[in-house]
DNA sequence: GCTTGACCTTCCAGTTGCTGGAAGGTGGAT
DNA sequence: ATCCACCTTCCAGCAACTGGAAGGTCAAGC
């Protein structure tokens, strides 16, 4: 498929996938007029590329992530490393996405008026984790 | 407390705080010999920010929930619009990480040595969500 | 009181991760 | 044949830092 419609399906722009291939993300294959075709897989790392940087990882950790489908030895150690700590980081991540989500709850229903220095709120949040 | 201080207790670079600064997110006060004075609020907000940029919020993201904690005038609906943007974006942001979590997870205690682009939860991966 | 060293200041340049636009080729529909 | 929407490369600009130079500040030790 052509790069519109891999776009369409990962929800990245255009020219994110291409840059994303500039820095050897991706590889697609290309046809005889030149045009990018993108292969079902291709689709599948671009969907997980748009959701963990989305996330905050950073291209290099996407690259580490991305590694983990691709490495056919999986087994060794450096990549369990990786993933181990991949997984505390999203631990901590998901952590503190619901102590925020708590904070802006709690901001939003209750604490009217007061003034923000001395919220008890902005404390808590500043103290968590 | 100065800047170093402020870096220590925030967890974010020096260089960040200035730059945080220049483009308005703080104002820290001014010691009589031109170093910058930091209180413990602005130390909640750098904390805050922190956390809400590693946790993939834009800058311009960050400056609208700082701006939920610090608006005087709370209850007015534009506030609240944003509020519970946000709140949707932070649930979806913590179903995605839980995804990827598993799909983690699976990827090291599982599927050992098949072949990356059959693999079953590379599919799931991406039809997720 | 003078030096040493760890802090702080501003300013300017470089990096990362895109993003927009120009200039031009491709390809199916009328 | 001519649209028009797509694709290509290339180059410039923006966002959010990050590093380094050049210099001021301050508490500690001699």
């Amino acid at each position: 498929m052509n790069i519109g419609e891999a776009s369409q399906r990962s929800g990245l722009p255009s020219k994110t996938i291409r840059y994303y291939e500039d820095i050897g993300l991706i590889r697609p294959e290309r046809g005889g007029n030149g045009y990018r075709d993108y292969a079902a897989a291709d689709v599948h790392k671009l969907r997980f590329l748009q959701r963990s940087r989305g996330l905050g990882f950073s291209v290099e950790e996407c690259r580490q992530l991305l590694a983990l489908y691709e490495d056919k030895d999986r087994a060794s150690a450096d990549v369990k490393d990786i993933a181990e700590t991949k997984l505390t980081e999203i631990d901590r991540k998901i952590r503190e996405l619901s102590e925020l989500r708590r904070t802006l709850e709690q901001l939003v229903h209750a604490c009217h008026g007061n003034d923000r220095p001395d919220c008890p709120i902005l404390e808590e949040l500043s103290d968590g984790s």
